[in-house]
DNA sequence: TTATAATATAATAAC
DNA sequence: GTTATTATATTATT
């Protein structure tokens, strides 16, 4: 689809390329020469010079005469143009063109931003970025490789020098080996993203549940969930990045009246939090792509969860590391002695149908009752079955998870129609988002879930996407905490039974329900399994396979759109401009 | 072959490079850096991102937890194995493979030149460049990939903005579409392969002949015979290309004493040029393979045509363009005033056994009477048949010029010994190269000829040349001067009678006489008339098909050999190294 | 000189 | 073999 027409126009990169003017040349070649000339050699080269009389001789010489194209271009070029006698002749001439645009502030707090949700976006993202921005395409697509080698280098950089710390690009993974405190802001990137003046300490997750609003990382790259404490303001914070903008709720320690922990998987654990009231919500205001760009900052609004659940329901719970989310609860704890610590180890080797572990029951708030999916029966495509091996083999499978809400509400798979204007900010939003809810089943259709080995989710890019192994992003760091689970002292205050809500299913791989969020209902099909597979892979959320970016509205309908984007319904569209 | 396994390993790049060292360490922490910025600017300004906090003190986890953006492909990573955190242990060894080479200056150069002969290699030359050059197979099939690519790229940048000049494949066909002049060098590959250290004009040309010994250019791109002038130095050149080194000829405008010419086809003519004495004979000094690079340079040399008949004939026989060869003359005859003026239009829809047209009697010298074959009978196909349709299509035919000589004196079909030390470079040098001669009938065969349509000649590559119509090479500009030709000052001084040799035959279509070179002779069949279509086509050398590399020594046998690399019976191998 | 826009090229991957 | 894309390496620029 449209796609392919992007990536064609891409290709005309050296054509149209940069600079406006449509110079030019290239040739380049310039390897070649430099190389030659750089040389020592003797031959060739020497002689070059008689030729540039040729060149004004001749009619047509040598290669690229093209001087045609740029009168302009003087400088460099004109001398050797000749360079009839070597062979790279072509290359003397070459340049010129460079015009060398620079981006403005404003435009790279905007690279800067995307780069940190998806370093490499497809053509049709940079298509987008580039619009939004109102960049070259080629110009976006090189700032991104530049931006990337960039990266890499000070991955590498850090790395030797810090040893540890960075992850390859710049990606966080997990604690490496030891890191035993909550990973502070390794991301550059990330904390780009978040944007926050105080300190933070991000806390890996993969999925976030209040009430049958769910979000869930989509992919390593992604950012779209970022969970982080504030020592300084004391207050966790869940982030939420959603069709090019944040969201955030921010939960001060003080209204943290319980917590539990448990253990999900090898290093993954399920935190729950029950809270004396609602988060505070926030909203960026992002200054729009033309004015005042560094303008990011938080502004406060209203609940922007579907339903305003989070208003209703005080019970978050949050998949992630094991070991980052105990060493929150345990510092929540200092305040109050806690209690109720549920280790729950299950077996690596889970089988295929497990019963449901120790100590994960499933417990959900009462409000979301009416959100409850019911009749989820996992027949069971066993990742897990095969053992050991898919520990950490699990990045070739899909992520099922997911019976998602649409992003701006956009239903079953038509595109959306222009969101609803942004309830968000306002207080008394009411959630207006055409979710695909228990109530229209068809929007989503379990019998669409592609096949493991597919990952491809984004319907626009999926199909540039499908090769995108990208090594160099793939670390996982098994991080293998072993099955061991650090403990949490928890401390219950009050409010409600801190069993969490069924429909969320955080205790994830042996319990046969699918994490599936809200709307999840449904059905028998075998498919449903993936889950557990999933977060028993080492960090779970790694193994996420949804890639592209989310930001968008109206792109493809249907099931692509309800694999990622999960549970995204935050305002929808506030920034018109955003496309 | 062993080129699918190289391919398929290559996958993994980067695990293993960055970071070496796994160790970690812990990190510190946390929030203090992210805030940074906090400093003047409110947000984040665009520079903290980058990271400068961040890595300085990162430490490790964060964000991404996960690996991996995305679990699609799979197929190389393995990694899973190790429990240890960070699974890229593994994954390091699989692939990592390719490193990213990068070809020497030297190597550079003479990829260059095997480019210009021929831009899309067979595997089998592939595969002797490689050792030759000492590459990888993959890693030369990969530069021809990219230096096509690159190509195309710059005939698409070039056309559009010179409009004329260079043709589409960089290939210099015809003047476009106004160039009465001479078409100067408009391919960098042509020059580049010629390294003239003066500026040059190229003459498209498709054959010639010196007494029974003949040159025909192969194919569009091979540039095995090239026919120039350079005004600078006053001088002809005929530049032949053969075993991977070139070797030329250069005649002084002074020594020519007559010249005339006689119009072939429409667009194609025969200009013919007596001397005075033989021209200067040279050869290329490549560097060896290893050794200092760009150092090709010309070197004087002896008579290096078969039987060293250019230095006993002195009437040269060159076919190419009509414009170009006019032009040619016109300038020569600046020098005195010539005659000799032939036109000769054909019409274009010949009967396949039509007469000889009026005006062009063959005619050719004495002494190479003794290698006249005889009794060669054809039996003809006759590709003209097909009448005007042709004459544009011409490309897919076959050229059936020829009854050549073999490489490397290779006779008949089996693999040429090594061939007989460098008679090059010695004035005195006596043609041994077993050259199939009359006397060795046997060597060709005619009645192997391929049907009309197949233009497959290299043996090594036949198969896969098969379907080698590579549009952007063809490009037969028609130039279509019409049938009208241009009329040229002849001057004539002496020596010999300006009848051409019988064997050569350069009038061309309509004369029943093939321009078989040397051997040729013969007779009535129809199938001779195929040079009256060759020619016919536009330019004409460009709709020649054969397409491989010469270079051959011991490779295909029999007929294949004796279709492309024709006459050349250059110096074999003076190169050893080159193989 | 550093940092970054551009360019060029090796290598991939999907067709 | 072609096209598109990425990782790199280099160059040019500011």
């Amino acid at each position: 689809m449209a796609r392919a027409k992007e990536a064609s126009s891409s290709s005309s990169r050296k054509s149209s390329p940069i600079r406006d003017t449509p110079e030019g040349d290239d040739n380049n070649e310039s390897s070649s020469l430099s190389s030659p000339s750089s040389t020592t050699s003797p031959l060739t080269p020497p002689e070059d010079d008689s030729s540039p009389s040729s060149s004004c001789l001749l009619p047509t010489p040598d290669v690229a005469e093209s001087s045609e194209r740029e009168p302009e271009s003087g400088p460099l070029r004109t001398k050797s143009a000749s360079g009839s006698s070597r062979a790279n002749s072509l290359d003397a001439k070459d340049k010129e063109k460079r015009k060398r645009s620079r981006v403005t502030p404003e435009q790279l707090v905007h690279l800067e931003r995307y780069f940190a949700m998806d370093r490499s976006p497809t053509a049709a993202r940079r298509k987008e970025i580039s619009e939004t921005l109102g960049m070259q395409e080629r110009q976006t697509q090189i700032w991104f490789q530049n931006r990337r080698a960039k990266a890499k280098l000070q991955d590498g950089k850090s790395k030797h020098r810090g040893g540890v710390g960075a992850g390859v690009g710049g990606l966080v993974d997990l604690p490496p080996d030891v890191p035993p405190e909550l990973s502070a802001g390794f991301d550059s990137n990330l904390h780009n993203l978040v944007h926050e003046n105080e300190p933070i300490s991000i806390i890996p997750c993969t999925e976030l549940s209040v009430g049958s609003w769910k979000r869930i990382a989509t992919a390593v790259n992604r950012h779209d969930l970022v969970a982080y404490v504030c020592e300084t303001r004391r207050c966790l914070t869940w982030f939420i990045y959603s069709s090019g903008y944040g969201f955030k709720m921010e939960i001060p320690f003080e209204i943290v009246i319980d917590t539990k922990f448990t253990n999900a998987s090898p290093g993954t654990g399920l935190a729950s939090f029950t809270l004396s009231r609602p988060p505070t919500f926030y909203l960026e205001t992002s200054p729009p792509p033309g004015m005042d760009p560094n303008q990011r900052m938080w502004k406060r609004c209203g609940d922007w969860t579907e339903d305003m659940q989070a208003t209703k329901v005080l019970r978050h719970d949050l998949v992630g590391s094991a070991v980052q989310l105990a060493h929150v609860l345990r510092n929540l704890s200092i305040h109050s002695a806690g209690s109720e610590i549920s280790l729950h180890h299950p077996s690596y080797r889970p089988t295929p149908s497990s019963s449901p572990s120790p100590g994960m029951h499933p417990h959900h708030h009462p409000q979301q009752h009416h959100h409850q999916p019911q009749g989820y029966v996992q027949s069971g495509h066993d990742y897990i079955t095969s053992g050991s091996s898919d520990y950490y083999s699990h990045e070739r499978q899909r992520s099922y998870s997911t019976g998602a809400v649409l992003m701006n509400g956009n239903a079953g798979g038509g595109p959306s129609s222009n969101p609803p204007p942004s309830n968000i900010g306002s207080p008394g939003y009411t959630h207006i988002s055409p979710i695909p809810s228990p109530n229209n089943p068809n929007s989503l259709q379990y019998s669409d879930y592609p096949p493991p080995t597919t990952h491809e989710l984004d319907s626009s890019s999926a199909s540039k996407r499908d090769r995108s192994y990208r090594p160099d992003q793939d670390y996982r760091n098994g991080l293998s905490l072993g099955g061991g689970v650090p403990t949490t002292t928890t401390r219950r205050l009050s409010y409600d039974d801190p069993s969490p809500s069924s429909g969320s299913a955080h205790s994830t791989y042996s319990s046969p329900s699918p994490p599936v969020s809200h709307q999840s209902y449904q059905s028998s099909s075998s498919a449903y399994n993936h889950w557990g597979t999933t977060t028993a892979t080492g960090m779970g959320m790694a193994s996420l396979p949804l890639p592209s970016l989310i930001h968008g509205n109206g792109v493809g309908g249907g099931v692509a759109q309800r694999l990622y984007d999960l549970h995204p319904n935050p305002p929808s569209m506030h920034r018109p401009q955003l496309r």
